[in-house]
DNA sequence: ACAACGGTTGAGCAACTGTTCAACCGTGCA
DNA sequence: TGCACGGTTGAACAGTTGCTCAACCGTTGT
């Protein structure tokens, strides 16, 4: 994926709306910020990481009660909590020798909560 | 990935909090929303379509251009748009020879503009 | 009718993703 | 101190994904 400067199609197109193209370039943001974006919805489209995310919002849990819950081994939950730490979607507290997960803040739950409501039509 | 029913832990752990787990379980929403809500961001969770998304916002634009835009083959952005169009997130018209795609709602737009103030911290 | 063009599609391939498995680290308890 | 447990990690493997390429369809203009 590569925005285009210039005017250079690479479209092998004859008949290109250049006063469009030019315009729609212009109210672009720019790449970093489409990556940025859509790193950001890769973490969230997958079933077991929103899972997670339900599981630990409101009150904190545990790796091995995620897992229980899942359905699944600590190690795949602990995987995918990685990531979700990675993105700061998640922060954890030591507690002994369990560690407990809680979702780092409203937005992303908010974001979901849209989500639903347009997936629901 | 499978929402364990019942009270029987996957997990190896010995002391579950029973009590936890069986409060978060009933507040899960169901496994197919979940699914639901994990394809709807895997369809986000690309910088091409996001890019997609962003160009043909406000005014519609045909393949091609948005193909010279984004600097890709027509053939890449018609698989993508293709994904775009089962995820009923675009709408296309056809004029002549040319399909123009726009975005299908406003929603979409609302989610990612969330999501953009969520990345900018 | 024919050729040219915009767009779509399926197969194929390289790159990526999520789970499993085994090994490991750190804390708490006997 | 040593062992058991909660949690993390890296390698490996299967499944998925996005692009390319070539072939195809429908519309337009000659």
């Amino acid at each position: 994926m590569n925005i285009n400067e210039g005017h250079m199609p690479m479209c092998e197109c004859e008949e290109l709306h250049c006063d469009v193209i030019d315009h729609k370039r212009e109210e672009m943001p720019d790449q970093n910020t489409l990556y940025d974006l859509s790193d950001f919805f890769k973490v969230l489209g997958d079933s077991t990481r929103v899972s997670i995310l339900f599981a630990i919002d409101g009150e904190p849990m545990c790796v091995c009660d995620i897992a229980a819950l899942l359905g699944m081994t600590k190690s795949a939950v602990s995987h995918q909590l990685k990531i979700l730490r990675q993105s700061d979607l998640v922060t954890y507290r030591k507690v002994g020798k369990n560690v407990f997960y809680t979702l780092a803040d409203d937005h992303v739950r908010d974001i979901i909560e849209k989500a639903l409501e347009h997936i629901k039509e």
